[in-house]
DNA sequence: CCTCCTTTAATGGTCGGACCATTATAATTT
DNA sequence: AAATTATAATGGTCCGACCATTAAAGGAGG
């Protein structure tokens, strides 16, 4: 069996699950059971149950879970409610859902975009300053790029190369910091070690917020330039001299946003809107 | 007016908010009409119009949403999917949902809580091995004890010798755990950075799983004792030597967890299943 | 006037049943 | 055999109802 029901104690219609005392009971405060109160939600029960199955590797990716109407079943709770559970999972990228016949809820392969999501949402609610943000920026590509520098493969520099040249070729501004991020994951890439991935795609998203006019044009020569050498300094293997390269591009371009959000009057903390309204 | 209702080609019942074509049409290839097709359904699009009014400040820490019929009403959806979407909303942390009179759903202050969630889901879906998490852990604490060399306060210090005081009492396996959490997640606030805080929290977390056994207890003492010559050397402003010890002693931490993971055969990626069923 | 109890209404949580749009497969037709 | 058409399964949405919780209003008694 996939999924256990829920307790008895959460069988009766909309009971909200507290494990102490009973319903219907009058005057609970004749007995003196003082244990924990614990109030818990059917859909945070099924989602535990489901990241306890992923965690423990009995569920896994590419998985599926039996259709709604019959998990709910399973857990003996509503549809509604189990589909707040399966949101919840889908909205933590641990299921896709899809459509159809053959459709259903899959186990989905580990994907960065989340926990990007959730480090915006962060920031947004935090009013980290951009200080922090530069700061975390320059400690973590400094690591990077040392151990990309012992560990970068041919394949790897090449592909950075082609990065920055195509970069030189984009006009549209959008097309050019997709480049940018482009160039920044495969280094991080190079490092072989996936964790630094997540914190250098949370920092590029994050930081792309920031960016606003298209006064980036007059740096634009210099960042690429910058890129160019850095992959000089990865190929020859000085790990110090790349280190630094990367340190003075990131010094520049974060001078830059800095004086750009000064000119626009904005405060270093406050990211501008981006939602855009549905067509 | 806080929202707005969604556009009209979503008014229709059940319509899956395609943008192209009609739903009734049925011969809709007489018309060569190759608009892209865009499918999103409704909880999405009110997640995205909120999240929006997030990042604009429109929407801050504190305030509270209108109630869910009312909302609902607003946004000219069901009570369903509007709560498909507050749901998504607030398992990313973003809304908390209060029951009651003067109940609702507010919009919460920051908290890194999500973030770690989502990356231990990462690392259970994509099988991250340990000696990622390991080098990202000693690369990361490399840094934070560097700045917080520089920047801890007297306050800062006294606290982390009170938690390494504290571990020593402790006979509690897990209580002991929470003191180790405790004493790098005041070292990571001592950079006064608090994205550093993030990336040790998520750390912290996730390594715990791989921690098995009791066994931990003949390490004990010596890692107790690290965690005082630390303070030593941050009090004296001895980065190197600061940085030093935390490289040892992790070390130790980690060559410990990885020679218990091998003598119970468990390969070094595989967390062990934590989900604790409903008593 | 103050305190304690009861009532009330607003709100989130859950339920169950219904219909729609999508999609892969089976059945049918050409 | 190929193309077309039903069929059924599945997720997405809607509706209306009831329950449990909770703060505030109202009332009883001092």
């Amino acid at each position: 069996m996939l999924v256990e029901p829920l307790p008895d104690a959460m069988q009766q219609v909309s009971v909200h699950f507290r494990f102490i005392g009973s319903p219907d009971m009058k005057t609970p405060s004749a007995i003196p059971n003082f244990a924990p109160i614990r109030t818990q939600r059917a859909f945070e029960v099924i989602c535990e149950q489901i990241r306890a199955q992923l965690a423990a590797g009995t569920l896994k990716t590419g998985d599926k879970l039996p259709a709604e109407r019959e998990l709910a079943a399973e857990f003996q709770v509503s549809r509604s409610a189990l589909r707040e559970a399966l949101r919840s999972l889908e909205v933590a990228g641990i299921i896709r859902n899809v459509k159809g016949v053959k459709g259903g809820s899959f186990i989905q392969s580990a994907e960065p975009d989340r926990i990007v999501q959730a480090m915006q949402d962060y920031v947004h609610l935090g009013n980290i300053s951009l200080d922090e943000l530069t700061e975390a920026r320059l400690a973590t590509q400094d690591i990077i790029v040392r151990l990309a520098c012992e560990r970068a493969s041919d394949a790897d520099l090449a592909e950075l190369e082609a990065i920055a040249e195509r970069t030189r070729q984009e006009s549209d501004v959008e097309a050019r910091y997709e480049c940018a991020a482009a160039y920044y994951r495969v280094l991080a890439r190079a490092t072989k070690n996936r964790m630094f991935g997540i914190f250098v795609d949370s920092l590029s998203a994050i930081l792309h917020e920031f960016v606003q006019g298209p006064d980036y044009e007059t740096l634009q020569e210099t960042l690429i330039e910058s890129r160019f050498k850095l992959v000089r300094h990865l190929r020859a293997r000085d790990a110090d001299a790349a280190a630094a390269e990367m340190r003075k591009h990131l010094e520049r371009v974060h001078r830059h946003v800095r004086k750009t959000l000064k000119a626009q009057n904005m405060p270093a903390k406050a990211a501008k809107a981006r939602g855009k309204a549905p067509a």
